[in-house]
RNA sequence: GCCGGUGUGGCGGAACAGGCAGACGCAAGGGACUUAAAAUCCCUCGGUGGCGACACCAUACCGGUUCGAUCCCGGUCACCGGCACCA
């Protein structure tokens, strides 16, 4: 009989599914265990090769923990909100609805060849108003509390989207989605307060498993840093506060610079005296798209603002002030005092416009370049800070500003607060009413869900307004708290509100009065792994992580952290080792792998094919080797099926390897080793046919196999008669002995001099001399050690032994030859 | 520029508390079985020299520590990812 996978998947996804074989139960006896995956975005192209490597890396530990004794949560669903979805409606004159719940079925077939044990009675979908009412739910405690709010702001523009975009979007200067234009535009806009959160964002870090690079790349990304504030007095009246890292420094600060958006500009209109070139200067910074204001970063440029000046308040020298677009409005004050002796930056625009360079650390040369070392050097020109370190200056300067009045400790953060809306139709509808009498009023929880109005046209607007904008009798309202004619909001919530929280609604996804019931949120704790990939590890998981700490503080959920452990992937490549995309022509269709070898096989490969967390170039041809491998498989079960004994006997020849066997493939599955864990059960088998098998070597390695190869090992598993009607994957997890995973003898190197020279047996763990012992008789060794004496020998246990040798010393002949 | 990471056969990749470099697989070559092909099975497979048992060189490059270095240390180069005028 051929190993015919076609039906063999067939037939046992049939089974799963109508057994229910990986639901999970909320409550029981065993211990719980929630493996996570990011859910996808059911995309009109169907699944991609991308999805497999995590999914069936964590179905692979899903099956592990299962067979050890857990109950596992390990769900699926879809996050259909967003763009993609919108903009194909529009095209094919569809309703984004439609075209979801399509996507959504072809996804959910896809999945279901790939044999995953996903319990598919929890599926959710973002789009679903069951499930966005949460999601509202959500953004009402956080309006509630004063975590959202409405703001005047420059936000990002995507000119092709003609949408808001999150800081987190914008990559060098573009769209990251559609890679287009983005410009700076002025708009009221809700946001999220996460900056709140910065830091316990970063300390709580520390008591997760979260892999190395995700951990630093979160805290580079929040970037903290501390300094202090410093109050200058100017020539107006107004005090200009300031952030520096350098408060060291401040002896050498000879003049100011403000954004060129900065509020104290517009306060100065009439006082300066240069006010039309300022204002040009500002148009012309307000008009630079993100990428022009990065790319142009070349040449420093500003204006003067002529009239007013700051004081320096440790030198009380007047200094001028300047704005320009090199100085963020958005991080620390929008403004800071120039340090050009130890500032690149400040030095490159001191020289432009011929500023004075004051060196107030010493170690450098400020002629030719800022010097901004801070752990050589010493403080020169600083009156009462000259001699000292520059930390020691730092804590000095910092204490006398305090005590004058004049400045103080502070931490900033590069992190900004979440810009929360888009002016797009499919998405969260945003449960707010405008009301001209009473601001900004919440819907009232039981008018949840406020479901998105059925629209004829989703076409965005040029204006900058929602497409629900245009819906007179949907936007028309009474506010619901003084009763009077009110507005809806019309923007709607971004893609990534809904997966925020997604991972609890899988604990308890039908409950309709609660997000999950407080039962469900206690007993799943929070995910013990979730396996993703680093691009969300700015957006999605700290923005996840963001509402989890939120929940936490109103008491809805029991942990502050909802990931105890965070894993990644690499990407798979197109065989060209190029980014696989539709217009290079390299993609591959998992569909297309599962039908040719069956999902088997496409499981396999896709862990063989390299280092899990590394990127790796897909090729179809090493597709085969794992179906080669199958196929041996499969011929050796079937050869020891007909052995009608029904006993399941162990070969002593093989019992080593089986050992060292279940120790490797378990050990390489909890460090996602994928690959060299199935290289470690292609080498059992090679030896099984090599040696022979008892029927119960074969056993464990169809246990071994199941959770890589489910369809093939419970098959075989029913074939070989093994556990009555017990299916493999509710086998326990193999124990191995520590003590037969020995080899009774070693074959060790013998090294001459360093160099190898030869390999010798003996048995395990034998001692020093027995080992030089041994080498010392072999014959390649006895004719180097011809006329050599031994000066020393090293011995490392079981593994080798360096044999060094000198030459003998002529000790017969006479001293001295008198 | 800054912060991470990675450089190993024709290819994907193993081996890292310093201890036989190249597991496992792909491709390639040879052989067996076939009328033939596919499939399967067996053998070879880092490089150079030699008929040969063998010798020498090889883990991006240069140096160091060590009995011994792909691994540790110093320097150089290349590639990948993240951040990027964050004061």
């Amino acid at each position: 009989m051929k190993y015919e996978f076609h039906k063999i998947e067939k037939k046992w996804q049939k089974i799963w599914e109508e057994e229910k074989t990986y639901a999970a139960v909320n409550g029981g006896g065993k211990p719980k265990f929630y493996a996570l995956v990011e859910f996808p975005y059911p995309s009109g192209e169907g699944l991609h090769v991308g999805h497999p490597r995590p999914y069936t890396a964590m179905d692979i530990v899903a099956r592990k923990r299962r067979m050890e004794g857990y109950n596992v949560l390990f769900p699926i669903g879809f996050d259909a909100f967003g763009l993609p979805t919108e903009n194909y409606a529009i095209k094919h004159r569809l309703h984004p609805r439609t075209v979801t719940e399509r996507n959504i079925k072809r996804f959910t077939e896809q999945l279901k060849t790939l044999g995953y044990s996903f319990d598919w009675d929890r599926v959710i979908d973002t789009t679903d108003p069951s499930y966005y009412k949460w999601t509202q739910w959500i953004f009402l405690k956080l309006f509630e509390n004063g975590l959202a709010y409405k703001t005047e702001m420059p936000v990002n523009w995507c000119t092709s989207c003609k949408c808001v975009l999150a800081n987190e979007e914008v990559v060098d200067g573009v769209c990251e989605r559609c890679g287009s234009e983005v410009i700076r535009k002025e708009k009221s806009q809700w946001m999220l307060g996460i900056t709140k959160y910065a830091q316990r964002l970063i300390d709580d870090l520390d008591g997760l498993d979260f892999i190395e690079r995700v951990k630093t790349q979160q805290k580079n990304w929040i970037g903290r840093s501390t300094g202090a504030e410093v109050d200058f007095a100017t020539t107006a009246g107004d005090t200009m506060t300031v952030f520096t890292t350098r408060p060291d420094t401040l002896f050498g600060a000879t003049y100011m610079v403000m954004a060129p958006e900065h509020e104290l500009v517009d306060r100065w209109a009439r006082i300066i005296t240069n006010f039309g070139e300022v204002e040009a200067y500002r148009l012309e910074a307000a008009r630079k798209s993100e990428l022009e204001r990065t790319e142009l970063s070349k040449e420093k440029t500003g204006v003067e603002l002529r009239g007013v000046r700051a004081v320096n308040p440790v030198t009380g020298a007047e200094i001028p002030i300047y704005i320009s677009d090199y100085v963020l409005a958005t991080y620390g004050t929008g403004c800071i005092m120039a340090v050009p002796g130890h500032d690149q930056r400040d030095w490159e625009f001191a020289r432009v416009f011929g500023l004075p360079v004051i060196e107030v650390v010493k170690g450098g040369d400020v002629e030719k370049a800022a010097y901004e070392d801070c752990d050589e050097g010493v403080m020169v020109n600083s009156g009462f800070l000259n001699g000292l370190p520059v930390e020691e200056a730092k804590r000095r300067m910092t204490d006398w500003l305090a005590a004058k009045g004049l400045g103080r400790e502070k931490v900033n953060y590069k992190l900004r607060d979440w810009v929360f809306a888009r002016q797009r139709y499919w998405g969260e509808p945003i449960p707010i009413v405008i009301c001209p009498r009473c601001g900004y009023v919440p819907l009232p929880e039981e008018q949840l869900p406020l479901l998105l109005p059925e629209v004829e046209s989703y076409e965005p607007t040029d204006n900058g307004e929602s497409p629900l904008a245009k819906m007179r009798d949907w936007v028309e309202t009474v506010c619901p708290k003084c009763g009077g004619k009110a507005e809806r909001e019309t923007d709607t919530m971004p893609q990534w509100a809904g997966s925020s929280w997604y991972f609890l609604r899988y604990m308890d996804p039908r409950n309709d009065r609660a997000l999950a019931s407080r039962e469900a949120l206690q007993y799943w704790n929070r995910v013990d792994w979730y396996n993703g990939g680093m691009e969300h590890t700015t957006l999605h998981l700290l923005y996840s992580r963001f509402w989890h700490k939120f929940l936490y503080d109103i008491g809805v959920v029991p942990t502050p952290e909802p990931y105890a452990k965070r894993t990644s992937h690499g990407m798979i490549l197109g065989e060209d080792g190029q980014k696989m995309s539709k217009s290079r022509g390299n993609v591959i269709n998992p569909t297309d792998i599962v039908n040719q070898y069956g999902a088997d096989t496409m499981r396999l490969y896709i862990m063989f094919i390299g280092d899990f967390e590394k990127a790796a170039t897909w090729s179809s041809e090493a597709v085969k080797g794992c179906k080669r491998f199958l196929d041996r498989v499969w011929n050796l079960g079937e050869k020891l099926a007909s052995d009608k004994s029904g006993g399941e006997e162990h070969l002593k020849a093989n019992e080593a390897s089986l050992h060292r066997t279940i120790k490797k493939v378990g050990d390489d599955i909890e460090a996602m080793k994928f690959n060299t864990a199935i290289a470690a059960m292609m080498a059992l088998v090679n030896e099984f046919y090599e040696k022979g098998a008892g029927r119960g070597d074969f056993r464990t390695l169809l246990t071994l196999l199941s959770p890589f190869a489910p369809h093939i090992a419970e098959e075989l598993w029913e074939l070989m008669g093994f556990g009555g009607a017990g299916l493999c994957c509710r086998q326990p997890w193999p124990a191995y002995d520590e003590s037969k995973t020995v080899e009774t003898e070693k074959t060790i190197a013998i090294q001459v001099n360093g160099k190898l020279k030869g390999t010798v047996t003996v048995p395990a763990d034998a001692d020093d001399e027995t080992v030089v012992a041994a080498a010392s008789g072999e014959e390649k060794v006895k004719n180097l050690m011809e006329g050599m004496e031994l000066a020393k020998a090293i011995v490392v246990k079981n593994k080798l032994v360096n044999l060094i040798l000198k030459p003998k010393k002529l000790d017969n002949r006479p001293d001295g030859g008198l």
